[in-house]
DNA sequence: GCATACCTCGTTGTATACCAGTAGGTATGC
DNA sequence: GCATACCTACTGGTATACAACGAGGTATGC
């Protein structure tokens, strides 16, 4: 059994994935500091592995270095969540008016088309599990627009997004909305109605960010009621408890 | 005198300029090989930070690294640089939407158009002058529309192309051009007349993209020429005189 | 009590030593 | 002559040692 094709930087892929992991759990927290050997010592790597982790993450904006100062998780900054739910629907868009002018468009779509038009008794109902397809939803439509480098950089932004969506605690009465608002905007595209289809498409990306600008709100009220008042639109950590060794 | 704000990575930095400019000069060749030491005796610096300088090169697409072979400059993909063309357009068309719904549009406008409607004889005439005033014209539509996240994906993109927009050897018959289409974008902005100014903008990215087929056929059939057949889509290193050190 | 200067400790940045795995040449058996 | 198996040299991956720099505490002068 071959593994995987290519294996080196086992170590630092790993590291990479378990820092990740902990941004995304939550057991690292917005705003938290460490070092370069705090981490080595939480992940059992060396400095080496957990450096190269650290710089991937920095160049996808998850954490930061000042130079002789050590690291921290980037605090949330919501007017750049903004920016990315803008940039997502543009190409979302584009994938869009692509898709439509496709010449096999019926058999193109046809897997996602059966992914979502399963009937309403069949459909999954835990909040996890339909964030994960909506995702995919999204990821997919792109993909299937055929331009690689345009599906690359939208599986980025979804990825940087991930970790506000998880926070969408109202969901759950959103799912039959989610499966409904997917299906007919497939139906839609198969019709090559290309207008109709982006505006739904924006509208249920907006519907999605609405939950999130309420996330916002309800963060930032919180982070202000019990921190002290300079934290314009970043949130800390809200104690000096949620230290990143041990 | 402070030299910059953040003084740390100085070696790693330089290196990694150091690199992207051979790779950029053609002194380093798309599918030329070379291993971290080589890259550490041509750079006088250590593995360490060469390695650091590889890792974000690898991420941006201009080298790839096979686990215990060795790194190599990315051969020229030219599908994939029509994708970037794609994406590039689909962000720019994005914020030229975004610019014509503007309040302040004439003042926000009024740097842009200053630039590019000087009289014939006030023009620019060397090429690459015009090329870096071109990128500039486009980097500075998408960055006026104000999102930041676009700014820099499409930043990276213009960075990427720049290796093969470097080739437009025709350019100099498209100096005048490029000065009228880029005014004449510029007002159709102005009057908020937003599917006109795509439409302008796209024949306007469809014009240099042209050059960038030309060239690319030409490229492959010198290669073609002169190399075994086996060259799909890439573009090899043409000798074996093309060594990375020395 | 306060400001300032110094010193120490911890941080990242860089260099080097060590390890593991692979490609490719070479020798050997047929 | 050919195929196969081994062996070596070189590769990147990882760990560690060393250097330079900065923040922050402490002591000292006023």
């Amino acid at each position: 059994m071959i593994s995987s094709p290519r294996r080196g930087k086992q170590l630092a892929d790993k590291v990479y994935q378990d820092i990740k992991d902990d941004i995304f759990e939550f057991r690292l927290l917005p705003g938290d500091r460490f070092s370069e050997n705090e981490m080595a010592q939480r992940t059992g790597a060396s400095r080496t592995p957990v450096r190269e982790a650290l710089f991937r993450l920095e160049r996808e904006g998850y954490v930061e270095v000042s130079p002789r100062n050590g690291w921290q998780v980037k605090p949330f900054d919501f007017h750049y969540f903004e920016e990315l739910y803008d940039v997502r629907t543009v190409l979302e868009c584009a994938a869009v008016r692509r898709l439509c002018e496709l010449e096999n468009l019926a058999d193109t779509l046809q897997p996602l088309m059966a992914l979502w038009s399963v009937p309403e008794d069949q459909r999954l109902r835990d909040i996890s599990g339909v964030l994960n397809l909506d995702e995919n939803f999204h990821s997919e439509l792109v993909r299937t627009a055929g331009n690689g480098e345009m599906t690359r950089i939208h599986q980025n932004i979804t990825e940087r997004l991930r970790i506000i969506r998880r926070l969408d605690f109202t969901k759950r009465a959103r799912i039959d909305a989610t499966y409904d608002e997917h299906h007919a905007i497939l139906e839609t595209i198969l019709h090559r109605w290309v207008e109709p289809a982006q505006i739904m498409l924006k509208a249920h990306i907006e519907a999605s960010r609405n939950e999130v600008r309420k996330i916002t709100l309800h963060m930032l009220y919180e982070a202000r009621r019990q921190g002290s008042g300079d934290t314009g639109d970043a949130l800390p950590a809200p104690t000096s408890g949620s230290r990143a060794g041990a």
